[in-house]
DNA sequence: AGCACGCCGACT
DNA sequence: GTCGGCGTGCTC
């Protein structure tokens, strides 16, 4: 007998026998690639399912592999009771443990998602072997063959097929390849009762395989359909071989169109084991450092730290941070517990992942979104095992499943790469990550040279007792001085009649840094060569005709075709030799990219070597570390690039930063401008004089009194949280205060403003008098890729969060608007 | 992912 | 009409 007949009355008649009778049906998260929803299932008689255990199901015409989020003592009102199926079987139990379990549930509720959702985050893709459908002969094989005169053509191909197959056994899939209408052949068989099918039961993770389809003959004897020939085009200029994600990707093709092709006899599609890349280059061993004594103060606190405590790691650029992560780490690990430490980059920082390979070898694995399929799943699987080690990775590593963690490290806490901000859940990894060392009951090292004012205020807040801390490390390494900070007023030079974009100081540095043979920084934040083209006759700015902002200008190199990008939706043409309007062909460009100072370097400075590093030359993967090394081994003399700059970099042959253009960072309108711009400008500061020889460092501005640059110019942390603090406190920002964006978009600008306008409407008879809502107001790029961004942000202190129904949130919505809740947000644009 | 379904054009 | 080709949408 069968629990859902044994169930059902109880159901029907209202009974709950919560304590005896478990649920009869469960949720279960399909592991099907893109898929949002959940599935019913009802549980067979006698087997125990939890929460969190791994499942397979049937799903159409496959056996599925799948996760169990939930019980259910009703069945949704949408199905029905003769469509749900029985789980097939458990396949491991208590596959998260509780604890981890507890997180993800916190997780959906505090940023409003679906536990879906952030299921999705921890499990890595392709979770289980999926289990074939096969069919193999029931026949004696020594007795003559059967009669097939009662078969068609297929069913006599299949039993051809099989018979002379030695196991006389053959997957479906392949069985459908290789015949026409294989199906109907395979029924007759069964009918016949000549072949059965069954299942082949899911196999314990194997290597991670692919498909891969190989190119068989470019001509044949069947013709091609222009879309097949296309593909087979497609496929011959890859070489004849590619994966098959890739070539549907390519070749723009669905399998339908493959399948003909293989039926065709031109390509064959098979299974492959994906290549793992992660063949690191070998690292020199080495040892543990000996500490200033500031490390080994910080050191020695982290040390007698059992259960949960939060560390905030205040150390300026070059104090030896990660020396003391290391040092930290060694106990836990003799302790046989394992170590998490997120990284904002990973491409940004070999030489971390470098250092920390180097003192711990081959405990080490790195975790990011970068990673293959089945380099990733591996990892994932290595995670699993209960062994002491070090996991290094980017945001959503802070869902790995290690077991037994003993210790959580953030590095470069500040950085907003640790938010999630457009997908659901829009979590912080920073936030995540303080929950998640609560309930492993473990400590969390927050490090940076500039901490973001949440994690500052928090370290030093008295009433959380004795859990947190403050360590700062206030001095560099070997007492190599902080570099000198010169602000130049960029006003005064252009009234010495000095109308480059390079100040007297920072040219007279530039020629300095080739006769002394040293190696130098320039960092500004706008990739391309000019931020907007502009015609000197009608005065029109070219703007994306998808957004509301103008096209930058991008120069390539000599010979190749000049380009206007636009910088939100990626939106290229070429750019024209006339103006669009009134066909004068006196455009000008404005505003300064890194290609443009590249340019203006060449032309002054001719015996300057440079290397542009910026999303624009560094897309392709492992570029980062190549044109590192090439700049660490000395191929050039200036570094010039952006934002990436400020990322941990640790070149120690550089002695000058170049600052070209402050201003464009200090007149951001959103409330966190002040302390992006002063982390921005610490940190690119920082990268000058860490080595032997001293740095220097040369601010261009045309607001050279603007507070934040001073307290940028003496190194003074203390400065900046004075100026700042005041300010959000005033306003009941955060720290103080806490924020949630409601984002609205939609390719209709009406909907979206009256959804807007709506959605505030209800929020101010709904949330209450805690809950001051700014807006609705529309973002300071209205239209972006061509839908239209309202915005409504509420503000309340902790105690007066709101609890939002996002069902009636998402119901508020009219046709085409789409809403994404943002819990504690970094960018209000 | 895989499979059915339905639409479309080419051919009996 | 029927068949293959091909995109779309559903799977508890």
């Amino acid at each position: 007998m069968n629990s859902r007949f044994l169930s059902w009355p109880l159901a029907e008649l209202g009974f709950s026998y919560e304590a005896a009778v478990t649920e009869p049906w469960v949720q279960v998260l399909v592991d099907l690639p893109g898929n949002q929803k959940d599935y019913t299932y009802a549980v067979p008689q006698g087997m125990a399912v939890q929460e969190g255990d791994v499942v397979t199901v049937p799903f159409g015409s496959q056996t599925l592999g799948g996760i169990v989020i939930g019980r259910l003592s009703q069945l949704p009102q949408e199905l029905e009771a003769h469509t749900i199926k029985e789980l097939e079987g458990v396949v491991v139990q208590g596959f998260f443990s509780p604890r981890f379990w507890r997180l993800l549930h916190w997780v959906a509720e505090y940023y409003y998602a679906d536990l879906i959702q952030v299921v999705r985050l921890a499990l890595p893709p392709g979770l289980i072997a999926k289990s074939q459908r096969r069919v193999r002969l029931v026949v004696d094989k020594s007795l003559p063959a059967p009669e097939s005169q009662f078969l068609s053509q297929p069913g006599r191909e299949v039993l051809n097929l099989l018979w002379n197959s030695k196991t006389g056994d053959y997957s479906y899939r392949y069985l459908q390849h290789c015949v026409k209408r294989a199906r109907q052949g395979i029924q007759e068989l069964f009918k016949q009762g000549w072949a059965e099918s069954y299942l082949e039961l899911p196999q314990p993770p194997r290597a991670q395989q692919q498909k891969i389809v190989f190119l068989l003959a470019e001509v044949g004897i069947e013709p091609l359909t222009p879309k097949q020939q296309e593909i087979v085009n497609c496929l011959k200029q890859q070489g004849g071989e590619l994966w098959l994600q890739d070539l549907k990707q390519k070749a723009q093709c669905s399998d339908s169109s493959l399948g003909a092709l293989v039926r065709k006899g031109y390509i064959a599609i098979s299974w492959q084991e994906k290549l793992r890349l992660s063949h690191q280059p070998p690292v020199v061993g080495d040892r543990p450092q000996v500490l200033t004594p500031q490390q080994e103060l910080a050191l020695g606190e982290l040390l007698c730290q059992t259960g949960y405590h939060l560390s905030l790691l205040h150390g300026v650029t070059g104090s030896g941070k990660t020396e003391v992560y290391l040092q930290a780490i060694a106990p836990i690990l003799k302790k046989g517990k394992s170590v998490l430490v997120l990284v904002p980059e990973i491409g940004l920082t070999p030489q971390l992942t470098d250092r920390f390979r180097a003192r711990f070898g081959d405990r080490i694995s790195v975790y990011h979104s970068g990673l293959g399929q089945g380099e990733r799943y591996d990892t994932w699987r290595q995670m699993l095992l209960n062994h002491a080690q070090i996991v290094i990775g980017t945001r959503s590593a802070i869902f790995a499943p290690l077991p037994n963690l003993g210790l959580i490290i953030l590095d470069e806490e500040h950085d907003s790469s640790f938010k999630q901000t457009q997908l659901a859940p829009t979590y912080d990894a920073r936030t995540v990550a303080q929950r998640r060392a609560q309930l492993e009951e473990c400590p969390l090292i927050l490090g940076s040279a500039t901490p973001s004012l949440e994690s500052w205020v928090r370290a030093q807040d008295p009433s959380a007792g004795h859990t947190n801390h403050y360590l700062p490390l206030p001095q560099r390494v070997e007492k190599r001085p902080l570099p000198p900070i010169e602000i130049v007023d960029m006003r005064q030079e252009l009234r010495r009649g000095n109308r480059s974009i390079f100040s007297q100081a920072l040219q007279q540095a530039l020629i300095d840094l080739s006769e002394k043979q040293q190696q130098g920084i320039l960092f500004l934040n706008r990739r391309g060569h000019s931020t907007f083209v502009s015609c000197r006759s009608c005065g029109v700015v070219l703007n994306c005709p998808h957004c509301d902002v103008s096209l930058s200008y991008h120069y390539q190199q000599s010979g190749s075709v000049p380009l206007l990008r636009c910088h939100y939706c990626n939106y290229t043409q070429i750019h024209p030799q006339r103006c669009p309007q009134c066909q004068s062909s006196y455009l000008k460009f404005f505003g300064s990219g890194t290609q443009k100072v590249t340019q203006i370097l060449t032309e002054q400075f001719p015996q300057l070597r440079w290397l542009r590093f910026d999303s624009d030359t560094t897309q392709r993967k492992g570029e980062h570390r190549r044109l590192l090394d090439a700049f660490k081994q000395g191929k050039a003399d200036v570094l010039v690039g952006t934002q990436m700059l400020t990322k941990g970099l640790d070149l120690e042959q550089v002695t000058l930063v170049g600052v070209v253009a402050a201003d464009s960072l200090l007149n951001f309108a959103d409330y966190r401008s002040t302390e992006r711009a002063f982390q921005t400008l610490t940190q690119v500061a920082g990268r000058a004089g860490r080595g032997a020889e001293p740095g220097r460092v040369i601010i261009q501005t045309y607001t050279p009194h603007h507070a934040v640059l001073g307290a940028v110019k003496n190194h003074d942390y203390q400065a900046f949280v004075d100026q700042e603090l005041p300010q959000r406190q005033a306003l009941n920002y955060p720290p103080q205060g806490q924020l949630i964006l409601l984002r609205l978009t939609g390719p209709l600008a009406q909907a979206v403003e009256k959804t807007a306008l709506a959605m505030a409407h209800y929020g101010q008879k709904q949330w209450g008098a805690g809950v001051e809502i700014l807006g609705p107001a529309p973002a300071s790029i209205l239209r972006v890729a061509d839908r239209f961004r309202w915005h409504l942000l509420l503000k309340f202190a902790p105690q007066h969060r709101p609890s939002l129904d996002t069902a009636q949130l998402h119901s508020l919505c009219l046709a085409g608007v789409h809403l994404a809740i943002d819990v504690d947000p970094v960018y209000i644009d």
